[in-house]
DNA sequence: GTCTATACGCAGATAGAC
DNA sequence: GTCTATCTGCGTATAGAC
């Protein structure tokens, strides 16, 4: 592993746990084991190294999600599956950070306050959630004429819809303690499940799961 | 209007643009029009400032909610006035920060912030979403038993599930470009409604929105 | 209550030797 | 590529006069 990676990934350790302005370059190169100045060598700025992070961040997920839909074709698996991708990356990112899959990492934060800070990282937020839209609004499309999903909802809003459940059980979850997504997510998807479908039981597919979040790498670039 | 007053109003501005670390003294003073050291007079600290700010947040966030219900009795139309209320206080904030409405605030960043540094603070966001749950969670129970709300759904579950989707409809709308709440609100509660009803058509329901946003105050303690 | 002056620490960043 | 030494700026916070 190169230096310039050793500092990438103690960087984004550190800015998850701590935020921007609360993450030192003292710290990251006392991680890598190298002195601060030594950074600089790799990096123009902080700023240079918060923008290749984040990227990073957003390469991965992309990765998680795509990977989780490639085995299973009903709507029900596949939205299910790209739910469990999301829990899976988030508790992967909790054990990098350290906090044992308590809770949640601080994922959006440090999207919002990069959105604010810089047009590349906005862009990158949007060409993500872009790219979620389409893959589940083309599942959502595929299970309306399966007649798997109710027809009377909006394809379109649903779908901005699911996202947004998705990215609340998160925030809730890490904010509310008696909330504890990585505890409730299966009733959670069934109960949604409910709400959108037409069948008055889903058919219950099987399907493989990843099977341990620890040795999971954070993606193909890490 | 107190000094004190002055500047926690400076402050809880502050801090909703800026976040904890980047809320400099100075800056507040400035607006206050006072020097820094006269901050000290009134407060012990930086961190005594933030833990009074966001207490006063939750207070009138707590007093938007329950005065949104007390003139509706259907649970269409407190669901509706809840999320409405939800949407009516964020916009004061946007309006307060000064960015004319046309974000959401990131008061979620505050919270998770605050949270993890005071004990204080996740007691209070606690106490809060405890509050919301179990006003919710009558809400659902009056509308299962009229018949309006589907019983196939855990009311537990289901509370918490709504709650959630609203955080969630906030969080995306503040760091996707596409999707803004304040265009969207009417039809994703209609598409929720949808959702959790028994009857196909929802019984639509007249009642008084809040007047002109800009003209109310954050909250009776202000 | 509010001020001027100041202490102190730590951050990001650079110069230049090896 | 990595280091030691150092610059510069800004933050919180305090002392003490008025």
């Amino acid at each position: 592993m190169s230096t310039r990676d050793k500092i990438i990934d103690a960087s984004i350790k550190n800015f998850l746990i701590f935020g921007y302005d609360n993450t030192s370059l003292s710290t990251i190169a006392a991680e890598v084991g190298i002195k601060k100045p030594s950074i600089y060598y790799h990096f123009k700025n902080k700023e240079e190294l918060f923008i290749v992070s984040v990227n990073h961040i957003f390469d991965s997920l992309e990765n998680y999600v795509s990977d989780s839909i490639k085995n299973v074709s009903s709507s029900y698996e596949m939205l299910e599956n790209i739910f469990l991708s999301l829990i899976d990356f988030n508790k992967n990112l909790s054990y990098i950070v350290g906090n044992n899959h308590s809770e949640p990492v601080n994922l959006y934060n440090l999207f919002h306050f990069g959105k604010n800070k810089y047009v590349y990282i906005r862009e990158r937020i949007d060409k993500y959630y872009n790219y979620l839209r389409s893959t589940i609004m083309d599942i959502i499309k595929m299970g309306q004429k399966n007649k798997e999903i109710r027809k009377d909802l909006d394809k379109e809003l649903l779908t901005l819809q699911i996202i947004s459940w998705i990215e609340g059980f998160f925030a809730l979850s890490s904010i509310y303690s008696y909330f504890d997504i990585y505890d409730m997510y299966q009733s959670l998807y069934d109960n949604m499940w409910k709400m959108i479908t037409t069948q008055t039981k889903p058919k219950k597919g099987f399907f493989n799961r990843k099977a341990n979040p620890k040795t999971i790498s954070l993606g193909t670039k890490w």
